[in-house]
RNA sequence: GCGUGGGUGGCGGAGUGGUCAAUCGCAUCAGACUGUAAAUCUGACGCCCGUUGGGCUACGUAGGUUCAAAUCCUACCCCACGCA
């Protein structure tokens, strides 16, 4: 089981400093959490992984289940001994993927709404990919094409048998397009399911009940005043943010003042470095967010200076490091952004590991001083 | 030396009389990516003008035929393979 005692409170924002313990050691929050959907952050061994400041991981049911199965992992002891990764973990319960493989996938948007659309989801309509039913979800593995089928008692009996040290109810993450009816509709499934979760759990991990609610405020407050009210362990918030970084801050303070103050939260799938301060000051501990990873394979690296591309011909004969103030391996070493820069045009594969140490120590040094700031009464 | 095939935009490679500034791929340039598909998506890509549009120069070189040629003819230069 887990705990989590704040250690101090800010004064100028709802931000808090936090120890979140589990029986994988101890977190201090608010922490970036590393993603490793399919048990590995990508491109990195889980010992890399160690050095670049990553204190959590968030792997996927939904992954892990189509591959390799949930009893490859079980028979190994579970997720721990598997990726060799003796830190805390947690596993997401496959409620994403019920956006994004289903009306996500159909309308080729993500959570976060990037331009205005007419088009609108209500209630009664479905996804063309997968179904959605009162007592769960039906998809298409994307391994073989067969059907499986994945509901909250699914997801809790497979995420025990992963036996990461945090699971998630398993939610329906609504589209940033769907309307009031349908989030509203929506949620009282996802509520419902978040009791299923409760009654179904044997194991003594920690469970995180899910907010939805979309963008309306109603729906939002109603989400968090009622998952808050179960016996969950922690909280976890998903679904969509509006369409600024403005809607973004209003939808976590709606939500979060409804939540129990003691108990820790996640927000799921949001940290881009622009939100990171931001979201942190609305009171949430742990957030989760591909962009360090994600962006590295793309041959970006975040630095002091911002966001640069090792694919310009602008670092051809550049022997700078990617960030001089950064203390990471690849910068001090230093691999040069002309190195770096040559290995992506000759696609080797190489750099996307030498871009994912250095944004992943990037976001956790950037956490680690934005906890510095909480500390000394800044933010 | 003879024979055959061929020379197209940065590269590879379509096109074989008008609808061609020229399909396509690569490269290049610009942009995207928030509970993760590195090998993905979008746009630009001869030059010039303020976009739709217009002008100019282009398909080895030089001539020619034609209302009209990258596409036909002649000569020359170069390349590949084959035979001597």
């Amino acid at each position: 089981m887990i705990s989590f005692s704040i250690i101090k409170k800010s004064k100028k924002s709802k931000a808090r400093l936090g120890i979140l313990s589990t029986p994988h050691g101890d977190v201090e929050t608010p922490a970036f959490v590393g993603v490793a959907t399919q048990a590995t952050v990508k491109t990195l061994t889980s010992d890399e992984v160690r050095t670049v400041g990553t204190q959590l991981l968030i792997a996927n049911t939904y992954h892990l289940h189509i591959r390799p199965g949930e009893d490859v992992i079980k028979k190994q002891k579970g997720i721990h001994t598997f990726m060799h990764w003796d830190r805390p973990m947690m596993t997401d319960s496959g409620g994403f993927q019920v956006f994004s493989l289903g009306f996500g996938k159909d309308h080729g948007t993500g959570k976060i709404l990037k331009q205005k659309r007419d088009l609108q989801i209500t209630d009664g309509q479905q996804p063309q990919h997968i179904k959605i039913t009162d007592d769960g979800v039906t998809f298409k593995s994307y391994v073989d094409g067969r059907t499986l089928f994945l509901g909250p008692q699914e997801s809790i009996h497979i995420q025990q048998k992963i036996g990461a040290d945090i699971i998630f109810a398993f939610d329906e993450c609504t589209s940033p397009l769907a309307d009031h009816i349908y989030n509203a509709k929506a949620l009282q499934r996802t509520h419902r399911w978040a009791r299923t979760c409760i009654n179904t759990k044997t194991s003594a991990q920690a469970l995180y009940g899910i907010v939805q609610g979309g963008k309306f405020k109603d729906l939002r407050q109603e989400s968090a005043r009622y998952i808050g009210s179960l016996p969950f362990d922690g909280f976890g918030i998903g679904g969509e943010f509006g369409d600024s970084k403005q809607t973004m801050s209003a939808m976590l303070r709606w939500t979060l003042q409804e939540l129990p103050e003691t108990k820790p939260r996640h927000l799921l799938g949001i940290g881009h470095i622009a939100d990171i301060e931001r979201i942190i000051k609305t009171g949430v501990d742990t957030f989760d967010c591909i962009t360090p990873t994600h962006y590295a394979r793309h041959g970006y690296a975040f630095t002091s200076q911002g966001k640069i591309d090792l694919k310009k011909s602008e670092h051809r004969n550049s022997t700078r490091p990617l960030d001089p103030h950064c203390s990471c391996f690849v910068c001090t070493t230093p691999y040069t952004r002309s190195y770096i820069h040559h290995l992506l045009k000759a696609y080797e594969i190489t750099p996307l590991k030498l871009l994912t140490i250095h944004n992943l120590h990037f976001f956790n040094a950037y956490v680690a001083r934005v906890r510095e700031k909480i500390k000394k009464g800044l933010l």
